[in-house]
DNA sequence: GACAGGTTACTAGGCCTCTAGTAGTCTTTC
DNA sequence: GAAAGACTACTAGAGGCCTAGTAACCTGTC
């Protein structure tokens, strides 16, 4: 464990980001997927050393019984994606969240069904503030 | 001009940050904003380097007339980080919009006033969409 | 057991970013 | 107009990231 702020760099997480969609792989099978999805495949070589950096700190393990070596995500996407999120809102939004939203409402595609399910997340949030459970962050707020 | 893919990197972006707040600034206004904001001040000359980083990629104004120089953003606030947000969203989101301002809603700090705002901006986007009147920006079919 | 093919470990160079120093220039003041 | 202080231009080094090559190694086959 101890992966509470591990740095993954944008190499290394689309290296990651196809062993979490293989769940387990080895260096070929990375190689092989992201020489499909993109233009310029990666050397062999490269992508190695990309998934030993990541082994390094502890973001994937490594079963060496099996030759080629099998790499195992470790780190979860749920963590990985919230950490560079965080990291990312802060750094160009000063962590206003609801600008953020905001924006990404106004400009980016979303489909109606993603709107209906924010919606709804958005619902099921203020239930659960309006029941007492919020943070008393709340009280600086202005009525508009 | 010219700024439709202007790469500014991390460090930039604080400067920029603050002479967008300023509305125009000296290398020493810059410098005291920062120094005020967090605990490690920069240098003098670094933040300079930056200021002058920003107008050789054109993201600022540098008027030499006037001794300090005065330095004004030209580069705009909304473009700058839509270009940033939109390079995260695809970076480590693959693009799923959707998925990122779930998680938003989910985990960010959004005051009860964000979630109404961003309501109603839901609202007006489903109203848009029902008229059959989306954003003529966001597709990529041009009449020619 | 020697060879072939694939795999791994080690190493390194190129690029970018951040940071800041030094020297030279300009402005102001006496 | 000369000195002092502020400012700018130029330069550079440290560190990190990406990319990949080379050599050593393992594994199966004849």
């Amino acid at each position: 464990m101890a992966q509470s702020s591990l740095h993954i760099t944008a190499a290394e997480l689309k290296v990651l980001k196809v062993l979490w969609d293989l769940g387990s792989g080895t260096v070929r099978d990375v190689l092989e997927r992201l020489s499909g999805h993109e233009e310029d495949a990666p050397a062999y070589t490269t992508v190695m050393t990309l998934m030993t950096q990541l082994a390094g700190k502890g973001a994937v393990t490594v079963d060496k019984e099996r030759q080629p070596f099998l790499y195992r995500p470790l780190a979860r996407r749920e963590q990985v994606l919230s950490q560079r999120l965080k990291q990312f809102l802060q750094q160009v939004f000063d962590g206003q969240a609801g600008e953020l939203v905001l924006r990404l409402v106004e400009e980016a595609d979303l489909t109606s069904n993603d709107l209906r399910r924010i919606e709804a997340k958005i619902a099921e949030r203020e239930r659960r503030r309006d029941q007492g459970d919020s943070k008393p962050a709340d009280c600086a707020e202005k009525p508009s």
